[in-house]
DNA sequence: TAGATTGTTAATCGATTAACAATC
DNA sequence: TAGATTGTTAATCGATTAACAATC
């Protein structure tokens, strides 16, 4: 295991990045790459780059650089990719929908098993060759399948209770596009939550201050 | 005009959450309240919300704390709510099409008024309102409109020429959800980059890293 | 070997928190 | 007035950057 406490949350939040940056390399067939060149195409610091992998290990060899598929497959160890966390989806509505079509869970991580709904219209149609089942028989299916990351895509309005019956249930990890903070008071709880109306207020923000 | 320079981006990025929570409030009737009470909805340090908002001016009042409805608005004018930019969207897939259902542009400072992409099966149809355009007769449009925001719906293999195209336009701000870093070189352009992989890979991380 | 570049310690910078005088 | 709570300065903490010895 090469996961370590202690690194910090800003750390974290740059593994994606880097791992992105290095599949993007790997796509153009380079093999080995510096901090240097790398910060550079990343728009970050050198420096940077090496204190965040070292908080994990010593990837490099000094006088070569990193081996890029070879930093690559451990940052995807570290992230976890591998694992494959069974996923659940509440809400298919737009954005429940249009976040199945568009994000390649497989490759991030997650393994989707069910969509839930309370919209009998949608109940028992097809998606992504799952059937959407009712919200109201989710203990039946919490009986046989043991799903741990459930995607939150309802309106804010439900998300407290839902949250909290999901934890009854045993989920872990929450990524919530309800906009809504999830508060999270227990330390065994993880929530991303994804707030699209904050980023697009910091875009207002910065666009008007240009003038 | 309240905004000023030398505000850290990471204060900006808190803006629209106290925003949020303001509004909240201001849902429960709730009249005034002090930093100390809201930082502890908030989850964040009394001092922090003072802090933030002496960035842009003085709204409290000692022995009495803020007034709810008075702060909301102010932040509303900070952030620059009612100038309504006009707005454009590119590439009218499900992402693009589940955005502008799910966001209301009109109260977070935008004015959605047309929508591109390059697929003829669905150009000249509907979309809340407003027809898909072809994407290639974006030049006309823009000699009779002037936007200034994009977002972005569209395949990492197309953003980075799209990109530049619209900023020869005239575009100065861009909401981008495709899979890719646009780089920012030009201080003029402001870009909010959302990675939803990024995030689900930081929640990948976290939950792996509980156990 | 000489050149390159890491891993890591030390220095700097910025952001958060603590403290408290000002004042409503 | 007394109590409450701000606005603001100073102290602390953490994160980023600089520097360089280690070493491939």
């Amino acid at each position: 295991m090469s996961n370590k406490n202690n690194v910090s949350i800003s750390v974290i939040r740059r593994l994606p990045r880097y791992y992105r940056f290095l599949n993007d390399l790997l796509m153009q067939d380079v093999e080995r790459i510096s901090s240097d060149k790398l910060a550079n195409i990343m728009g970050v610091t050198a420096p940077q780059i090496r204190q965040d992998l070292n908080c994990f290990g010593g990837f490099g060899q000094q006088g070569y650089g990193y081996n890029v598929l070879e930093l690559k497959n451990e940052i995807s160890k570290i992230l976890g990719i591998k694992n494959k966390l069974d996923t659940i989806l509440i809400g298919v509505g737009n954005l429940g929908r249009a976040i199945l079509t568009h994000i390649d869970f497989d490759s991030k991580g997650f393994n989707f098993i069910a969509a839930f709904d309370k919209d009998s219209e949608i109940i028992g149609k097809k998606l992504f060759g799952k059937e959407i089942l009712d919200i109201n028989n989710i203990d039946e299916f919490f009986k046989i399948n043991k799903p741990v990351i459930a995607i939150l895509c309802i309106p804010k309005s439900e998300s407290d209770i839902v949250y909290k019956k999901l934890i009854s249930l045993g989920i872990k990890g929450f990524w919530n596009f309800s906009h809504f903070d999830l508060s999270v008071d227990n330390k065994d709880i993880i929530v991303e939550n994804v707030h699209l109306e904050d980023s697009l207020l910091t875009l207002c923000y910065r666009v008007n201050e240009l003038k």
